[in-house]
DNA sequence: TATTATCATGATAATGTTTTCAAAATTGAG
DNA sequence: CTCAATTTTGAAAACATTATCATGATAATA
């Protein structure tokens, strides 16, 4: 067709266009900067030359790589997935490209921390609500890959966190407030054992505002189960069958508030009358079937979480951040 | 050692070793034509900064690409997050990476479907619940990035399907079988013009099932509005509140039928008793609400999607293939 | 010792793409 | 219809490396 018997050039493209190269440079890699009338045009002319940009050339020019990897729990739990919906619409502004790496098994987590820092072909490393060691954090910062944690924090990296503790004490208080004295908590057990799980945190502050009002949670009314919905359930049916059933219980999780819930509804126990739920989350669910919960921003943690580390890839002498979210108590109808 | 907190370049090393950055060059590549004195002084270099020829690092690291791509609607749907979870789970298994791309607009899925055969650098593509138009798919084909279709179908690409007429047909005929003549349907509105939208579709074969056993839905009990729950809610009210209200109302998904309830609740109308709802997809959160629902695999989908995509990928010329996976009514409590 | 052949080296051009910055074109407000 | 604001565009610089070619150093020969 054109300049033959070579393969083509982006020159070429350009020129079979009738643009500049900057042009269609802009065509293939950021297209909403460029119209559409000649994005069309652009597009017609890769296609007549079959033109393929060549990936030296391309990573030679590249000042950054344009990829930020996320590491993340399996996602069976709704709440990462809300944590990653605030990070993919973050990022897809921002023309990054978002790999995901999940863990089902501590032992994956660690191939993943050894062996992406040394690779070196991501800007940046979002961590999802996994604890990380000692050493893989000092080999994150030897390889400076920027990195910024949710959840799990670490005194030497970025993080986004939240207080735990004060939100278990925010669900003490409330179910306090309304009258609630013989209280039962539900929470799980996945707990990696070099790290705080934050949902100790959470129980610690419940029982210590509790304590503090001169009540307590008897060590019958603290289970601790696996994540699901049907160990939750199991739990809460179990201690709501007792003769001296608590007439409210706080769930770690709304995930597992839903658990109870069920129970509740299977030993025809009315919420909220003779039985308050409370959650931690604020999940998307939590709206469908009105459950008071203490809220959480995780869409926003995504998106904290992605500036964060976009302004440290930006400027990587910027010194450590650890931002706290607030939590807010969102009174809905099961407490 | 040096430094800078950038990665070290050819200069750097040359610097560092006291010769030019061809004599590091050719130290790097063709050894044998600089004297073992030099030679010996770079690698020392070369080794103190841990320099890794940067183009060439990244033209290897693009000839193995092990990477999968996956476009999908910006996900607020529960739905795209479950087939997600599929191919996420499948993926990590064979030691491919993940890459999302999340598109928010039509624009934004042109711009990946133009650019990506090219720049993406990527083993193969899925597409997740979007149409994709002819020319695309000519794009696609003529860059050959192997490519599998989730939910809209195309006749020159792989494709992992459900029968929606049939599931509209299969929850018609169950209503029926409970007795109910007086149904509803509520279903959503985002049509992308030039394709089918499967909701058509399940309320084109609810439709017929009905006329056929000689009744019919009247006009104003089939309901679209825009996929949220508050819609959903408003809509499902609307209706109820009517004389005429139906006994029956089938949402053409979960996440609707979920509105549905809500609705129901409100209004103080027992669920089965008064009301029956039935509802599309079978979502994680179905099964916590006791939704009775037609199910589609959605982890499965994502499954089925990838093991057909690394088929194509390993062999090329294998034909077009497009799955069909089974819709299962689950009986639960609402229905 | 003078001349040439050989060899190691460095300065510089070339590579194909992206990015920057300023100019040009388009849109919006009054 | 004008002027400001915004978007789209092109020229040129930047990117990290390899290839080319001239130069200086060294060794070999007469």
């Amino acid at each position: 067709m054109l300049p033959n018997n070579k393969t083509p050039t982006i020159i070429d493209v350009a020129q079979l266009a009738g643009v500049s190269v900057a042009t269609v440079s802009r065509a293939i890699n950021k297209p909403e900067k460029v119209s559409p009338k000649t994005l069309q045009r652009v597009n017609k002319a890769i296609d007549d030359l079959s033109f393929v940009p060549k990936a030296e050339a391309r990573a030679r020019a590249m000042r950054h790589k344009g990829r930020i990897g996320v590491i993340t729990p399996f996602f069976t739990a709704p709440s990462f997935v809300q944590r990653l919906r605030g990070i993919a619409s973050t990022l897809s502004k921002e023309n990054f490209d978002l790999i995901i790496y999940t863990v089902d098994s501590n032992n994956r987590l660690q191939n993943y921390l050894s062996t992406l820092p040394l690779t070196g072909n991501l800007d940046g490393l979002v961590i999802v609500s996994l604890p990380v060691a000692d050493e893989d954090v000092q080999r994150l910062l030897k390889f400076n890959l920027p990195t910024v944690l949710i959840e799990f924090p670490h005194p030497l990296l970025n993080s986004v966190e939240i207080d735990d503790e004060g939100g278990g004490r925010m669900a003490a208080e409330y179910l306090l407030k309304k009258g609630h004295t013989c209280i039962a908590f539900l929470g799980d057990t996945d707990l990696p054992e070099y790290s705080i799980h934050p949902v100790s945190l959470r129980l610690k502050g419940f029982r210590t505002a509790i304590d503090q009002a001169g009540y307590s949670i008897p060590e019958e009314f603290v289970r601790l189960a696996p994540y699901s919905q049907e160990q939750a359930q199991l739990n809460a049916r179990a201690i709501l069958m007792r003769q001296d059933a608590p007439t409210a219980i706080f769930a770690a999780t709304d995930f597992q508030a839903l658990g109870v819930i069920k129970a509740a509804r299977g030993l025809g126990i009315n919420i909220p009358e003779s039985l308050a739920v409370i959650g931690f989350d604020d999940l998307d669910m939590a709206e469908y079937v009105d459950l008071t919960t203490i809220r959480q921003h995780l869409d926003e943690s995504g998106r904290i979480a992605i500036e964060l580390l976009l302004a440290h890839i930006a400027d990587p002498s910027r010194p450590v951040q650890h931002i706290n979210l607030p939590l807010t108590l969102i009174e809905r109808l099961t407490a």
